[in-house]
DNA sequence: GTATCTTTCAAACGTTCGTTTAACTTCATG
DNA sequence: CATGAAGTTAAACGAACGTTTGAAAGATAC
């Protein structure tokens, strides 16, 4: 274990931090929130970001790094042992995608990688203006995003590169909105208060799952028409 | 036509600073984007902001309220028209679909009407994290949302009313993250520069259409597995 | 116990923020 | 021309921002 996941309470100052910051910026933004607000709900001093972290950026891409390290070290694990064991064989697609969606959406079942918070951080940081969260991203997304498309590209073989990078992209974007949960529209009113987030995250990755299948499948657009 | 959509360039102060906070607005987001930075490129005095539209909260208001009202107001006389026709009918899937989410990215290749400017900060609006901003988009959306989650219904007569929402939710944030146009993965490094913002519009339509439709028309999820 | 390094702390740094004020200009109307 | 509303302006307001500082406190090794 590299760094530490939980959050058990008396952890040293540095992890209240990245708690503390981690639930602030999922909730306000990163522009929004405040080292102040920061420091106050870790109970630190106010110079401890900029002794920890040296700056508000650092704190950020600590507090990503943190989550995103683990999540895309365990999608390469999971599509290589996939990927030794066909031999060669391309896999379905069904799999490539719950092995990238689906164990981004079952971390959020579990408190001790961050559970819910951090899932709906990231969805809502996919879209963060700032440029060097855009720079951090794409850094850190590199790797697993090119072994991802390279797999779809063999489960789908009658479909164009050029589609299935447009489709990772919409599947992309259908899946972070899903987990920011932040429903500005209010088109979610039935949340189920008695279900416990185990359930509402099975449930939403088994409606997730069928849509992005259903629209990775889909017809391909015809090329000349109207 | 109750207020101007155009900027020919010898517009009125209040026209102008619409004009430079919505692309800056876009750029950096709402809390990024500070009242001198809008003053300075619309070319007014700093008080011109509070002024024209009370606050800054007031002023993201009317940036977004020029575009959305002619937006919700074309998608609901569009679908009242095929209703109209249609006497009672059932409408085509594809033909909601394209009413709702075609209108917009059509809006996007016309410049009288914004262009990609508003388009992609309306998509990047739907993730915002102030409060006032969530508040007034359910307010400009309840309608024209309503209106579509009924004909999809009734398009969709096997599928639960709770999968349509799911759905439709999931649509949209697939629509917002491919209009904002960040690509804070890089997924998408293959812009074709010398086609026109008429023509990658089109194609992106097309392509997002098919993968809309395929995930609306996916197969349900089975309630009770593994 | 002394020396050395790390951590914590209150206080302040300079800057930028959204907003307000009051004087000034513009200009149509009587 | 006189009047008053509408628009514009420079200047300033208090508050909050990210960051730095230097000293105090704590921990570690000899």
């Amino acid at each position: 274990m590299g760094q530490p996941l939980s959050s058990s309470g008396n952890d040293g100052p540095d992890i209240r931090i990245l708690d503390a910051a981690e639930r602030l910026f999922m909730e306000h933004g990163y522009e929004a929130t405040s080292t102040r607000m920061v420091t106050r709900d870790a109970a630190v001093n106010l110079a401890a970001v900029n002794y920890y972290f040296g700056s508000k950026e650092g704190l950020m891409q600590a507090v990503l790094r943190r989550r995103l390290d683990w999540l895309n070290r365990e999608r390469l694990h999971l599509l290589d042992a996939a990927e030794t064991e066909a031999r060669g064989a391309p896999l379905k697609p069904s799999l490539i995608v719950d092995y990238f969606f689906g164990t981004l959406l079952r971390m959020g079942a579990r408190p001790e990688t961050g559970g819910q918070t951090f899932q709906r951080l990231l969805g809502r940081t996919h879209t963060e203006p700032a440029a060097f969260i855009s720079t951090f991203l794409a850094s850190e997304y590199a790797d697993v995003v090119n072994r991802y498309k390279s797999a779809l590209c063999r489960a789908l073989p009658d479909v164009p590169r050029e589609e299935i990078v447009w489709r990772f992209h919409f599947m992309l974007g259908a899946t972070a909105y899903a987990i920011t949960g932040t429903d500005s529209l209010q088109l979610i009113t039935d949340w189920k208060m008695e279900e416990d987030v185990q359930v509402q995250a099975q449930k939403l990755l088994a409606r997730l799952m069928s849509f992005l299948l259903g629209g990775l499948r889909a017809p391909l657009p015809q090329s000349r028409s109207a």
